[in-house]
DNA sequence: ATTGACTCCGTACCACGGTACGTATGCGAC
DNA sequence: GTCGCATACGTACCGTGGTACGGAGTCAAT
């Protein structure tokens, strides 16, 4: 059992991000010891938690907003497989969409780094870097 | 010659995102007719306007922020290629990264919808979807 | 038992990228 | 010339994802 110190260090976030995360019902607000009646002592934390925040980090690398971690990790309580497997579709075709997109845009860069490179006189042509893409 | 209004349908956004866009900088304020004495009159806009909102798009798809796209615009005005090199090349390799994320984590969600479309009974293994990638 | 670090909680504030609103003025059609 | 929609401009507000701050309580070590 850790702190919320301990768990948002090895969760790679700052403790406010934690308690934001509990306020926005992300991560769960483990009750205090003492009973509970106003100051009832420090919150401690465990291992499925520090898997929760990591996935809170994955998901929101994979483009997932907040919102919809929050309705996934509502999902995973459940058993409501098609609802999951529709949501993960949905952003399996919303990545290939972006990757695509981004590998476009990152072509468009480098042959305007290349072109860019290759003379030496007058600006290089940035704002037509991106018409045909 | 056109009205703002049109040069921003014809660039995608809203009027008001031109005038969002004016007031960062990013687009130019075209002189109003009659001198310009508090009430001069419309503006009007050409075709480099929109070619300048539509680069702004693609550069923002692309990942640059705001203060990065005015940045590469004023950059465009002058014969510093080195620097407009640099800036090219710092985000190809940031989109590089960037998609390969994406990637990975596109690989992971597609993993999770098929494994649970696998069985029928609990829920699907949605925390862990993560865990390898 | 007191110090010092950490926790709890509420509230305020931040950057980003817009969006909406209100008022005054302009401008084309009739 | 006057009706009505569009433009101009300032200011306020929005959602997203946090970050900072201040006061009170807690806890472990000395």
């Amino acid at each position: 059992m850790m702190t919320i110190a301990k768990l948002a260090s090895r969760g790679g976030v700052g403790v406010e991000t934690v308690r934001y995360y509990q306020r926005r019902g992300l991560m769960p607000e483990p009750p205090r010891p003492q009973g509970d009646g106003l100051g009832g002592g420090v919150r401690r934390y465990g291992e499925e938690d520090v898997k929760r925040l990591r996935f809170i980090k994955s998901a929101q690398a994979a483009g997932f907003t907040l919102q919809e971690i929050g309705d996934l990790l509502a999902l995973d309580a459940t058993d409501d497989r098609p609802r999951a497997r529709q949501l993960a579709r949905e952003r399996v075709a919303a990545l290939d969409v972006k990757i695509a997109e981004l590998q476009t845009a990152r072509d468009a860069l480098s042959r305007l780094a290349d072109d860019c490179g290759a003379g030496t006189k007058g600006p290089c042509p940035i704002l037509t870097a991106f018409e045909k893409a």
